[in-house]
Formats: C-alpha cells, sequence, structure tokens
DNA sequence: CTGTTAGCGCATTCAG
DNA sequence: CTGAATGCGCTAACAG
C-alpha cells in the first residue's frame, strides 16, 4: 500500500487531466475539444492537440459514457455466422455505421433461445444505444428485458410478427407464398421440398407455409419431402436431394428451404445426370452470388440482406424515442426467373 | 434544475444502491453477489436475489468497468465479412468467449489501412482487454498504438512476418510454396494464375510468391495471368479463368488465389465445356465447403480459420503480461488432394 | 470562449 | 461475513 498498484499490463496511462495541465487548460476544454464540441478558439485548440500528440492521450470511452449516459455501442444479436446472410446483415450494419463512432458489439445465439436471453442480459448491461436483433422467437424474458431497457430495438429479418419497437424484414409466408404462385403458373404440377434445421429456422418454416398456402389453394400439396435438423449448407443440400430422388415418385420441380440447399441440388442433378430443369426443376431461396455464378443461374428469391442490416440502423436513429405504435418496414424480395425453373 | 432531468429514452434505472437498500444491505455486498465473488452469507444472498428480481436490476457494466479498470470487451479487427473466411474466423472467437461474459466489438477495415488506424484508435478508446487484428499490414501509428497500448495483442492469418505480440495463423508463403511443389510432382508444366484483389490481399501475394519459388526452383514459370483489384468471388473466377482461356498459349493446370475464384473456374469449365482436369487442372485455397460439395471434389490447400479465432483467444488469455519475445502459433495447413488437379 | 465543480454507477480497499 | 468511504476518467452544468 506504498507503491501505487501495478496495473496488469496496461500502461500509465494519461487522462484529461495530464493533457490539460501541459496545455495549460482546464479539463472540459480539453473534452470539448475531444469531442469537438461547443466552441473552442482555434489557438487553444492548437495548443491542446500538441499535447495531445506529446503525450499519446487517448480518452476513455468507459469513463466518457458513464459520464454521458450514453454509449456509443450498438449491440446486435444473429443466430449463426456459418449461414453467409448474417455477415451481410452485418456489413449493412457497418456501412451504415461507417463515420459514426459507434461500435457494433456483436453475439451469437447458435439459434438458442435461452442462449439469446443470456446473450440480451449481458448485451443490455452495456447500456447500448440501441440493440439489433435477428427475428421474433424470443424467451418471455427476453422480450420483457428488451421492452423495459427502453432502448431502441430493431428485429431484423422478418416482418410476420408484431415487433416490440421496429421490425426490419421481408414478409417470408409472402416469399413463400409468391414462389408457390410462380412455379403454379409455370404449370408445375409435382412439388417436392428440401429442407434444413427445421427445429430452429422459423423463417425457412414460414416460406414452407406461404408455399403449402399457394399450393392447397390451387388444389395442390407438396408430394415428397426431404427435412433435416441439421444447418443449412450445399452439402446437405446435396445429401437431402439425393435422398429425395430416391423416394417413389419423382417431383417435376423440388423447392429448396435457401440457396446453399438448392445448390447442394443442383450438384447432386449434375453428377446423377438430372437434366435441369426439364427433367427437374430447382427453386431456392435468398440470391446468393454463387446461384447466379452457376452454369444454369438459380431460379430464386432475391432478398436484400445488406438493405436490412442498413436500415435497421438508420431506422434505429431517427429519433431516441419509441413510437406508440410498432414500425414495420419492409425491405422486400423479388423472384428471380434463373434458368433452373 | 427542481425537476430530476428526464433522460433521454431510457427507463428510470435501478441501481445498486436501490437493490442494496431494498434488501437492507450495504452496496458492496450486492455487489460481491452479483460478480459471485468474495463471501457471502446464503440467506443474506437469498435477500438479495429476491431484491434484484423484484427490481429488474442489471448491473451496469460500463460503471463497473471504469470502477475495476478493466473492461470485458474484446476487439476484433477484420479487413471484410463479405470474403467467408472471416466470419468463420469470428466463430472461433465466438466458440472461444463462450460462457465468458466477454463481448466482442468488431471493426471491419475494408482492407484499408488508414480506415484500420481509426478503428484501432477508436477500439483502443473502450479499454479491450484484448486486441484481434488480421494481418500485418498496418500502418507505422497502427503498430505505436498496438505496442505502447500494452495490452495483448494477436495478428491473426499470417506467421509469415514478426508480429507485436501474438500471431496466429499460417505460413502463406509456405502454403504456396507446397502447392507449387504438389503440382510440379504431379507432373503439371503449364502453370497459370488467376487472381483476386492484387493491391489489398497481401496474403494471396504470399501465396503466390512462394508458388512462384517452387517453379522457379524447378526451372519452371507461371506462363499465364488474369489478375483483377476486384473482391474475390465466384463470378470473377468465371469471368478472368474465361479470359485466360482465351489468352494464347494454354495452361494445364490454374491456381487460384481462393477457392471461391477456383469454383468461378469449374463453372466456367462446365459451361465451355473444358474437361478437369484432363484438359486444364484446378486448384484452390482454403478448403471452403463448397469446393467439398462440388461434383469434382475441389483440389486446394486446407487451412484451418476457425481454429484461428479460437487459438487466438485462448493464447491472448493465458497472460495478461506480453512476453520478453513475440510468439508465433503456426496451426498449419494441408494440401487436400481433390479430383481438380 | 473557458475553468470549476459535482456526480455517473460501481469495485475496491479497509474497518468492523 | 459485511458496510462505509474513496475514486476510476470523464462530461455536464454553471459561473465567469
Amino acid at each position: 500500500m506504498h507503491q501505487k498498484k501495478r496495473l496488469p499490463s496496461k500502461k500509465a496511462k494519461v487522462t484529461v487531466r495530464d493533457v490539460a495541465s501541459r496545455a495549460g487548460v482546464g479539463e472540459s476544454t480539453v473534452s470539448r475539444i475531444m469531442r469537438n464540441k461547443g466552441p473552442v478558439a482555434e489557438e487553444t485548440r492548437a495548443r491542446v492537440m500538441e499535447a495531445v500528440q506529446e503525450t499519446g492521450y487517448v480518452p476513455n470511452r468507459i469513463a466518457g459514457s458513464l459520464a454521458s449516459l450514453d454509449s456509443r455501442l450498438i449491440g446486435v444479436i444473429v443466430p449463426s455466422l456459418s449461414n453467409i446472410v448474417f455477415p451481410e446483415v452485418l456489413q449493412g450494419v457497418n456501412a451504415a455505421l461507417k463515420g459514426t463512432d459507434y461500435q457494433p458489439v456483436i453475439s451469437i445465439t447458435d439459434y438458442d433461445k435461452d442462449v439469446e436471453e443470456n446473450t440480451v442480459r449481458g448485451l443490455l448491461s452495456w447500456k447500448p444505444a440501441v440493440i439489433l436483433i435477428a427475428g421474433f422467437d424470443h424467451t418471455r424474458a427476453t422480450t420483457r428485458m428488451l421492452e423495459e431497457s427502453g432502448v431502441r430495438v430493431v428485429e431484423m429479418m422478418d416482418i410476420d410478427s408484431t415487433p416490440i419497437d421496429i421490425a426490419v424484414g421481408m414478409s417470408h409466408r409472402g416469399a413463400g407464398y409468391e414462389t408457390g404462385r410462380h412455379l403454379i403458373q409455370k404449370g408445375y404440377q409435382r412439388f417436392g421440398y428440401v429442407g434444413h434445421d427445421w427445429k430452429a429456422d422459423r423463417r425457412a418454416r414460414l416460406r414452407y407455409e406461404g408455399l403449402s398456402d399457394a399450393l392447397r389453394e390451387a388444389g395442390l400439396g407438396i408430394m415428397a419431402h426431404a427435412i433435416d435438423d441439421r444447418p443449412s449448407s450445399i452439402g446437405l443440400g446435396k445429401e437431402l436431394t439425393a435422398k429425395l430422388c430416391s423416394l417413389p415418385g419423382q417431383a417435376d420441380v423440388v423447392i429448396y428451404s435457401n440457396d446453399d440447399m438448392a445448390v447442394g441440388g443442383v450438384f447432386h442433378c449434375l453428377e446423377a445426370g438430372i437434366k435441369i430443369p426439364d427433367e427437374m426443376a430447382i427453386f431456392g431461396f435468398n440470391g446468393l452470388d454463387i446461384g447466379r455464378a452457376l452454369p444454369l443461374p438459380l431460379s430464386t428469391v432475391r432478398s436484400n440482406r445488406f438493405m436490412i442490416g442498413k436500415i435497421s440502423i438508420e431506422k434505429a436513429f431517427e429519433s431516441d424515442e419509441r413510437g406508440k405504435e410498432p414500425v414495420r418496414i419492409d425491405t422486400g424480395f423479388e423472384i428471380f426467373e434463373g434458368a433452373t425453373a
């Protein structure tokens, strides 16, 4: 208790006080200059900046956030990063944040609602300015924490439920429905379905339901399924397509839970010598780069994940206060003809 | 100054003080309980937890970090998220952090060193416990800030230079070299190269150099190039392969800057009716899922991005102090035979 | 335009 | 095992 305690691995920190005394000004002047806020004489600014240079001062945002009671952290919660759509959303978030000094704090839930609950609790303790979270499928406690936090909350990807505050995304049910309508109109009759992660991926299920609705309305139905609980991948799509083809009764078109799965389907057909789309047509979802580059461009539904991330941030920042009514922003989708269906 | 100022959009916050008085204990007792640290009577703990429940208390980590002078934030800096390898690294980071209460704060540089410099400055102001950064290619100022910050710094992906503190990754030069040796041994003689992002992707260039070294040693060289400054994608790989094939002189094997590009090459050949590997062999880098699922499994070099992220965190946490000497951890790579070369 | 003062909410001594 | 006091580094009034 005689020696100043050595801070573990941190260099002797330089604080506003050091800079201020060195520049011969008050602390608040330094603070104002560092945040370019409030009036400052050009002369003093120069002097202070010099002191900042000399000392290598880096303001401590932790202290700043505590003092001003608002942190410049954005909590972002996604179920996974292995599905490319979420990194794409993050890119949109990042683009919208560029030039600001907000920092995204990212958490992964692995599609587990209890993990999500803990994650939300943890993020909330950082007093983020905004919370971005994928989907509507939360525990009661999660929803409650989010509601009561008072911060702006954007539920991303999906607009098929009533949001806590803001929802930015597209109607997956609608996309499924339109897919069905489109394929019926093209004359397909014998529908197959290949799906991934059946328990966890709520949006894939919504698309499936929309599709089923469209078919039912036309007096049709899905005659063959190959569904699995593993996460989506090209490999899984290939495997399940093989399984589907071995089932009795041949589909003339197969709808996939997403493009990765569909590309797997294309690969299977390539290997098995099945002619696309004549012997079997293939339809995906997402509009990924890989589908577009395929020798036969993949028929699919294009959504815009980058936009979802970007708009989520923009909407969240439009006002500090939540509105009376929840807001839904539809980023839309678009059937892409392609050549596989 | 009569009315308590309304905090913008935040609910009336409940603090340790509220919980403490409600439970009839001191603030430090609450603090100890919330962090389960230090001795507490089971009875008081129960009473306090009840108060926590009733009030919905969420500890403020910002205040906590300031008081204890150590934040539980991990700064992570990657050049992009559109290249799938970086999300994979993040997954590894996330896996290693699971169960702890550290949170990753993620920044993207878009392969711009000046952006990176600002990013590092910004992250450092959050006093992160650890900084993870991709690559060695920093500005002087960035390196200096990182050195002087005193925090543990892990430079990821690459081990071909001397790290500031710790490097976790593989030798890209070595991978290029081994690729060359492997293909020479298989009897290839006429080498083509297809590359992306030539200015920005230093690791791709290192692989190229290693490859060139191996060829030179064998008295060979690269006879045809198709190189571009755009970021890697399947589409670009396809486009550049078409370009390469239109050049005079036909390569018997083409090395690609990565698997995405190589898959584009495979697609081009499929369309153009070029037989792989007999008329033209294809070799990638990374060992992505998509290459493995191709009708002809892609010949490539497997690296382990997930491991890089995971080990980076583990190493960073081994000790609070930097060692005297920089540390390099080699996560290795492996030539994957595949069927395209 | 600038300096002084008083907290922000919590973790950490140190007595008790 | 527990409580009171101190201050982390900064920002936000406010007075000058």
